[in-house]
DNA sequence: CCACGATTTAAAACAACCCA
DNA sequence: TGGGTTGTTTTAAATCGTGG
């Protein structure tokens, strides 16, 4: 199973990693150390998680022992390499949980990180989701028996129910026990396999809650995210108090393991009087935290007084402390009523959920969007993986949800559904078997296009379901009822679905291609757009000076969106992801005085190809975003996006806004930013040489060759006839040459 | 065998929708 | 209204096929 592949002593460090390295993640002590012991030079770079980082990027010994899970993850929070995406960090922790394939060289995982590190993942396929989901299909026979240090918790439950397959409780049913490990106080270890983090009580008022961040954020305004964390962290017991002074009176035990120390050492209490002094501990430590953050004048400003309830200026929370329980902040809580407590009101378990959909699927005639006939599925990696998702650092939770988590989850849904689809009727599951029907298989497409699917969603559907049956043949997993030729006539089946849609496929692209053409925006709109919002800007931010009204601040938003993209065609994320930063640096690297200014922006989708993204803007125009920047400071926003609206998913908020202006100015229709976009480049394409389309490409981040493939359509009716005279030229006989004897 | 174009694959982004 | 999910499109990168 599982972990045979993974030696007994770095089982041994998974297995007990959740206890002894408990809460190491939150205050970022030196579990590195026991990670490292196996040389000197690691040793002495234990303490130090830079020096550590320094060693990795030059090579490590090959004596370095295996780090378990929670080790690695620490590593990954305390220096977050940020080349390496998100999911191939998850990939690679499964990997090391299966043990790694015999044709991979013995790396160690220090080794592993090292390469990861140094960009080599682009050689090294990584393995995909779907890859990792077939490695863990096995996990759900019933016949598996978790070993002493198997310690897998997984049963059958989810494949009870093949037609209405719900991942959270597959993936729930067949999660890792390294996966649950609890980044936390060692009390708070659970191996009951229940991954749905237990509600807690707020630290700020009474109430209990699973969302503790959204309460904090919503009820009690927290809008400080180290502030946030800090007392989201002590709400779910995830302070580390190793290395504090025990409370209890009389007892000389300073530094180590003051949660064990308490729990297990202090007999003479209850237990009860323990938990309640460690409790206090973790409060004060937290109290300390907040106190340091205040002293940094953090932005925005911290809102939780709870951290006056001591007086400022200790190092560390004192080693004596008054009774638990009694030292609770006075509650800045809204009304009763914006405090949901969990348990009254709890939103419904996905299990309810999806009876509703079922029954208001065969209600309604479906929709094609909100057509829920097929299960839906989810990763639910908040809970499977606490640590990542609070991880300050190189990457942002809200980036793995935007592309990559949510890429990953739709796939994974697809494959659950078309098992459940084949395993359809009392199959049996366990052996497979039930993937020996090819004229199922064959009828997949058919199901999936009268619940109104695409035909280029069918074909990705198939396509992911192929993958996973490519992977399936090379890895066919334990145990598996099917031979090899049994399962190359299911790829064989998928294969030919696929051929058979292609023609449809390409029928469907190019008339979303004329529906593109239909959508183009004209060059008199674009100019007319760029004018108007020049026209306009100015205007708004006069009204924002006056007073800051979010309508108002909308507009600009959407304005000066349009502006930019109008002019450049760039992507949404460009502008979205415009930093204060990014305008700081341009300013100072174009003194008073130049005619323009350029804004680089780092973060969007093809900066690992193209660098940064540029916008040029005159000097008058960038006027605008230094006055904007003059407004914005006051507001205090939680990032530090030029067009910030206070969440994450920006782009989504900022093409709102951008509609908001376009109709304002009166143009027609509501484009997209890729409407935009498209038309500029086709523009772009129209007017110019070759040589200026490679530059105006480039600026755009837009390959030309892949601007030709996909624009190639957009043909003017000129340059059309303009085609037909070469073809024809081409064709027409030479006036020498002897006419075609038949 | 190699270079190069064509085709396929899959990551990433986007937009609409749902729900609490 | 914001956060989350799903369906769809966009497009870079990988792979395949073919002619010289």
């Amino acid at each position: 199973m599982w972990f045979e592949g993974l030696g007994a002593d770095a089982a041994d460090a998974a297995a007990t990693g959740g206890s002894d390295n408990a809460g190491t993640v939150v205050a970022g002590s030196n579990a590195v150390g026991a990670a490292a012991e196996g040389t000197d030079a690691v040793g002495a770079a234990a303490d130090d998680p830079d020096a550590l980082m320094v060693l990795m990027l030059q090579g490590l010994p090959p004596k370095v022992q295996m780090l378990s899970i929670l080790q690695l993850m620490v590593l990954m929070l305390q220096g977050p390499p940020q080349k390496v995406p998100m999911l191939s960090v998850l990939q690679l922790m499964f990997l090391m949980l299966q043990g790694l394939p015999p044709k991979v060289p013995m790396l160690s995982v220090l080794q592993l990180m090292t390469l990861m590190l140094q960009g080599l993942p682009t050689k090294v396929p990584m393995l995909s989701v779907l890859q990792l989901m077939v490695l863990m299909l096995p996990l759900v026979s019933e016949r598996h028996v978790c070993g002493p240090s198997c310690g897998l918790v997984c049963s059958s439950r989810w494949f009870s129910r093949p037609s209405r397959l719900d991942a959270r409780a597959f993936l729930k049913a067949i999660q890792p026990a390294s996966a649950s490990i609890y980044i936390g106080s060692y009390s708070q270890q659970n191996h009951s396999g229940d991954r749905l983090r237990e509600a807690a009580h707020c630290p700020l008022c009474v109430g209990r809650f699973r969302a503790m961040s959204s309460h904090l954020r919503r009820a009690h305004g927290v809008k400080n995210l180290h502030e946030r964390k800090l007392l989201s962290n002590l709400a779910f017991r995830r302070v580390n108090v190793r290395d504090h002074a025990c409370p209890v009176d009389g007892c000389s035990y300073k530094k180590g393991r003051l949660d064990r120390h308490i729990l297990r050492g202090h007999v003479e209490l209850t237990e009860e009087d323990r938990r309640a002094r460690l409790r206090l501990v973790r409060r004060q430590c937290t109290l300390h935290m907040i106190r340091q953050l205040g002293l940094k004048q953090a932005s925005p400003p911290l809102v939780s007084d709870i951290h006056v309830e001591e007086p400022a200026g200790k190092g560390r929370p004192p080693s004596r402390c008054r009774p638990a329980g009694k030292g609770r902040a006075p509650s800045r809580c809204r009304p009763p009523s914006r405090c949901r407590p969990a348990g009254k009101g709890r939103p419904p378990s996905p299990a309810w959920k999806a009876r509703t959909r079922e029954t208001k699927a065969t209600q309604a005639r479906p929709h094609p969007r909100t057509d829920r006939s097929f299960p839906s599925s989810c990763f639910p990696c908040q809970y499977r993986w606490p640590a990542f998702c609070g991880a300050s650092g190189g990457f942002t939770w809200a980036d793995v949800r935007t592309t990559n988590y949510q890429n990953a989850v739709s796939k994974a849904n697809r494959v659950h559904v078309f098992l459940g689809y084949m395993s359809e009727g009392g199959r049996q599951k366990e052996n497979w078997l039930f993937l020996d029907d090819v004229e199922r298989s064959q009828w997949w497409p058919a199901e999936l296009a009268k619940a109104n699917k695409a035909v280029t969603t069918v074909n990705t559907y198939l396509k992911n379901v192929h993958q996973f049956m490519k992977y399936f043949m090379e890895t066919p997993p334990e145990p598996c009822g099917l031979t090899r030729s049994q399962q190359a006539g299911v790829a064989r089946a998928l294969k030919s679905c696929l051929r058979d849609l292609g023609r449809e496929v390409v029928v469907h692209q190019i008339s979303v291609k004329e529906a593109k053409v239909s959508r183009a925006i004209t060059q008199q709109h674009l100019t007319a757009c760029k004018q108007l919002a020049a026209r306009r800007i100015p205007e708004l931010l006069d009204m924002l000076e006056d007073e800051d009204l979010p309508p108002v601040r909308h507009l600009f938003y959407g304005y000066a969106a349009a502006f930019v993209s109008s002019i450049y065609g760039h992507r949404t994320g460009v502008i979205a992801n415009m930093r204060v930063e990014e305008l700081e640096v341009a300013r100072s690297a174009f003194p008073e005085g130049s005619h323009g200014v350029v804004i680089n922006v780092r973060e969007h989708k093809m900066n690992r190809a193209f660098g940064m993204a540029q916008i040029y803007l005159t000097r008058d125009e960038f006027v605008w975003l230094e006055r904007w920047m003059r407004l914005r400071a006051p507001l205090e926003p939680s990032d530090d996006r030029v067009f910030t609206t206070g969440t994450p998913a920006n782009g989504k908020t900022l093409l709102k806004f951008l509609r908001l202006a376009w109709g304002e100015m009166g143009l027609p229709r509501r484009p997209t930013f890729t409407d935009i976009r498209t038309s500029v480049a086709t523009h772009a394409r129209n007017c110019h040489s070759p040589e200026v389309r490679h530059k105006l490409s480039h600026f755009m981040c837009h390959d030309t060759c892949t601007a030709d493939r996909f624009y190639a359509l957009h043909l003017s009716r000129d340059q059309s006839k303009d085609m037909r005279e070469l073809f024809e030229a081409a064709c027409r006989p030479h006036p020498c040459e002897p006419p075609a004897s038949n």
